[in-house]
Parts: C-alpha cells; structure tokens; sequence
DNA sequence: TGTACATCAGTGAACGCGCGTTCACTGATGTAC
DNA sequence: TGTACATCAGTGAACGCGCGTTCACTGATGTAC
C-alpha cells in the first residue's frame, strides 16, 4: 500500500490532469501556465511550487497523458478481445475508432502532439521520444508472431499519420472515411479476415 | 507571358516566401508577424499593407508551402524514375528520405504542421485541409492501377506519420531506422522487388 | 484540553517582455504639362 | 528636358493585452508543551 497522498500532493495531480489535457487539445504553445492553474481552480502564483518551470511541467504532464492513454487503450484492447477480436484487430479498431477521432483531449499524445515534438527543449523533446517508443512498443506486441520486422514501426506510423489526417480533415464524413480506409487497409494486411 | 510584377508584387511574394519556411520550421503558433517581416527584411508596421491580418498571411502561406513542395516532389520523383524506379518507389523514396527529414522547412507542409490543423481557424484550416487531399491524390497517382481502395489514403498517412515520428525521434539513427523501416515495409507492399 | 508558535500551500500584485494591430509619417517613384 | 504634384510602399512609435516568472503575503494546518 503506497503513503497516502497529502494535500499537496493531491493538488500537485491535479495539475497534471488539466495539463495532460490542455495540452493535448490546444497544443504545447496552446496553453499557458496561467489558464491551467486557473483550470485546475487555483491561481498562477502557486504553480512554482509545484514546478520548477513550464516545461517541468510539460514534461511530466506528457508522462501523465501517456499513462492515461495507455490505460485507455488497455481497457478498449480487452474489451474487444472479449468479443472475440485478435489482439492487432482489437488495437487497431480501438486507435482508428471515432471516439479516439473526436476524443483528442483524453486520446494518444503522440496523435496529438507530433509535429510539435521537434520543436520543443531538449527535455520535453526526450520526454515526447518516449511517447514514440512506448507507441511502436504497444503495436509490436499485438502484431501476429512472425510479421516481418519494421511492420511495428510502419503500422504505428500509419496510425498516428491516420488519425492526425482524419482530425486536419474534420470530424466529418471525410475525416471518418480516412480512418475506415485505414483500419481496412491495416486488417486486411496484417489481421486474419473477419469472421462472417 | 504574364504581367511583369510590380515592387509590391515581388515584396509580397518574398513575405510569403520567408512565411512559408517559417511556419514549418517553427510552427503556427512559433512565428509571429514581426519575426516574419525582418526575416523579410521589412519592418512589421508594412504587414498590414500585404494581408488582412495574420491568418490571412497564414493562408497564403500554406498555399505556396504546399505548392513548393510538390515541385520539389516532382523532381525528386522525375530523377528517381529516370533511373529506372517505378513512380511509387520514386515517391516514396523522396518523401521518406533523409533529405526530407532534415529538411522540413522545405518539405511537406501536412508533414510539419499536421497535428496543430485542427487548431486553426476556419480558414486556415481549410487550407490545411486542402493540403491533406493534394497528398493523398498525389500518392494515388503513382499506385500500380488496380490496387485496393483505401490504399491511397493509408499510404499517405503512413509516410506523414513516419516522417513526423523520425523528426520526433531526433535527426539520429533511430529516426532513420524508422524512415527506413517505412520504406521497406511500403515498398514491399505496393512495389516490385528491386532488381538485383 | 488549551494555548503559542512554526510550517506550509496557495494568493495576488508586480516584473520585463513580446504579441497582433493601427496609424500618422517619410521618402522614393511615377505622371502631367 | 524640366518642374510640380500625386501616388504609394514601407517606416517606426504606440495601443491594449497576455505571457512566464518572482515574491512578499495570508490564513489554514500541524506540533510542542
């Protein structure tokens, strides 16, 4: 059983749950420090003691966003395979869906945050590399044994470009249609054909 | 023969041309009208002379970025087949290339600017919405005739996606691992083996 | 159990700075006669 | 060819505003005896 939390430590949490989220739905530059302490109901003149700079808090509210998505994912992945979906199958389904497409705030950071990423400083650069790997991680252990190597990668890729794709293009028919393309395109490649 | 540009005329083009390298290399959200103008050798009070306000500028800018680009893909693309590959493997070849990972302030403007889209405003991201289609068109162009529906598409966001990924990773071996991984796992896909 | 004091989380005013935008202006270019 | 004037591209000071960060402070909580 882990120490319970004091005050400050709750407060602390806090913090990073309005920043994992702000930062996901207006970008690293969207939001300032101000507008998530007054999210998170306190005022701004408190933040430096929880953080030694803004992007301190980047960097762990990238840790906090990559926790929570994983999460997410888990739930979504047993879910379906519940129901009787392969493990890629129930992964792809989960990341192409059109909750993710229009939960952006709660969604994957690196579908999010990407082409930002290079751009930041060196610390929350490393901390968004991170986010990379773990992502290609998760893909490598849903894929088939024996699928050729670099498949992780390139299907990791093609999710993260599709659902970025679908986002620039509106949560419109349009947009849909990319992300059906491509959870088609991915099952037909690497997932057996669907029972029925 | 078109009409000689006057000064304005050429004035103007050089503030879009310095726009359009900047908002990939920094960002939407990274450069501001000031920054623009000196780059331009110009002092920011003339903006307002050349564009309605900064979204205006932000238009236009993804307009020549994307047109830009897409000469440098045709010659990439007209060298590559020249020496024998086929348009698909041209095409591929150039986008995830080294060269355009390290090179986004010339490279593809979906590329660089994809996950801040959905953060613009309505006409900008019309523009970027645009963009996203000419990509995808682009891609569809150089698939063998008779390839599945959707390939189009799922190929687009595979390559955006990588590219974004690699820069994400660093211009390291691990981003070029990445890059090629994408192309191998393409290529293998939609291509001919290569000779040889 | 009650008082005195130390600790500490959070407040809010203030800092220097850069943003997008406006506007009165300067000085070069072009036109009229 | 030369002068007088209108046009117009670009200048630079100024606007209101929000940023990241600092800091003296308040008031609640916890501890000592």
């Amino acid at each position: 059983m882990e120490t319970a939390p004091g005050r400050k430590a709750l407060t602390h949490e806090r913090i990073l749950e309005t920043a994992a989220r702000a930062i996901r739905r207006a970008g690293f530059q969207g939001v300032g420090v101000a507008d998530i302490m007054k999210e998170a109901g306190l005022t701004h003149g408190g933040f430096y003691a929880h953080f030694a700079s803004r992007d301190a808090l980047l960097v762990e509210a990238l840790e906090h966003a990559g926790r929570q998505s994983a999460e997410r994912l888990n739930k979504g992945q047993t879910i379906r395979e519940a129901r009787g979906a392969s493990p890629f199958r129930a992964l792809v389904e989960g990341y192409l869906s059109d909750r993710h497409l229009s939960g952006t705030e709660e969604g994957c950071a690196v579908a999010a945050l990407v082409s930002e990423m290079p751009r930041q400083a060196p610390e929350v650069r490393e901390a968004a590399a991170q986010r990379v790997r773990n992502l290609v991680g998760r893909v490598a252990r849903t894929l088939p044994a024996g699928t050729a190597p670099g498949a992780a990668t390139a299907v990791a890729c093609q999710m993260v470009g599709a659902l970025q794709m679908a986002r620039a293009l509106g949560h419109t028919a349009e947009g849909r249609a990319l992300l059906a393309d491509n959870r088609a395109v991915l099952l037909a490649q690497y997932d057996a054909p669907e029972p029925g």
